[in-house]
DNA sequence: ATTATATATATAAACATTTATATATATAAT
DNA sequence: ATTATATATATAAATGTTTATATATATAAT
């Protein structure tokens, strides 16, 4: 379970709503690792419980009050105690690949139509991956998060080699494909005469 | 949910009970899509009850009985229908960036240490996979398994390509993490004398 | 005018997954 | 002799995650 420790990450810059580090998930970590509010919110209150962070009620007028977390020592402790720990492997899941390990169901144009449809997405993910990049590089980080940012970006910097190997693997995948002997689901063409 | 799926896949290569599917797991779909014996059997169960398998007992003596399940027409049809289903980019969960995100709290040296220990473990991880493609050429597939084996060997490409990149990735990082301005936990050391 | 988005929290229900426990025996390895 | 592994299924409990629903208002966009 990371989202308690991305809570924690987050909480140590600053104090913050549950709304609020929602909007530092979607916009930092998101891409590799992403959690709606109606998680947040209980993950929060459990936290607090286990003397990790501190509530403090904003009052408002029209709106829901705001519940403001801030992290407490033992909260501080625990945080730098994760990031230090190495741990096992954690097993990958990846849905498409289970797709393609039965794709000899299918005929070779549909085959290929699936395979190109996520080559698409792959694409798009990428170049996303590197406009963010580029931003990032343009904009110079204040003194106090120097530091910080060097590790930042080399999250960006994974997400973009990841994303390269998997527009990479598609696009020889497409080729295999297309390259397979025609055995089911198509015309087996002569090609010498 | 791709256990479903995953299961009608062995299921249509043939009849099989909860205990051998998971072997087939271990031994082909493991490196991206695993499960436990305790989630395999209610799914089998579950779907049975929705007309995508049939069950049939195989007495035994002094053993729990073979519970031996029969993928059916339905379970064919929804099989194919899933395999040819072009599906939204799943989003990424990668506890181990999350950690890297936050990683600033660390001193330079145990920093490095959590990122030496990760490109061991990448490195087996894609030794494991090398060590498996050997094998796979070796083997010649079944005339039944050619088309069957080509997407097979892909999903195997996939995790040699995805697991270059994070050794590579992780490399760098090192470098880099080496490279950064020794602002915090360290001595700043002069170099022109 | 109407719709979408942003602010702000909360809970219920469903779904997915892991860990732990229980039962019972055969065979292989140390 | 003892331990580990393989065969075979099952359930309970806990954990993690998503989807849906509820409430209430302000502001921006169409």
């Amino acid at each position: 379970m990371s989202l308690k420790y991305a809570l924690l990450g987050f909480l140590n810059y600053a104090d913050m709503t549950g709304y609020e580090l929602k909007q530092h998930f979607d916009s930092s970590i998101q891409h590799f690792w992403n959690a709606k509010l109606s998680q947040i919110y209980p993950a929060l209150s459990q936290m607090e419980k286990d003397g990790l962070l501190v509530m403090e009620v904003e009052y408002q007028e029209q709106r829901p009050n705001r519940k403001v977390y801030k992290i407490t020592a033992a909260g501080r402790q625990e945080l730098k105690r994760w990031v230090g720990t190495t741990m096992e492997l954690q097993s990958v899941r990846e849905a498409f690949l289970v797709q393609v390990f039965f794709m000899a169901q299918l005929d070779r144009e549909s085959a290929l139509g699936v395979m190109r449809h996520q080559l698409e997405q792959y694409r798009k993910r990428l170049e996303n991956y590197h406009l963010f990049k580029k931003s990032f590089s343009e904009v110079v980080p204040a003194e106090v998060f120097k530091e910080d940012a060097v590790f930042w970006e080399l999250t960006l910097d994974a997400g973009i080699k990841y994303g390269t190997a998997a527009v990479e693997w598609v696009e020889e995948a497409i080729e295999k494909i297309k390259g397979m002997e025609r055995v089911k689901g198509g015309l087996e063409v002569s090609h010498d005469g």
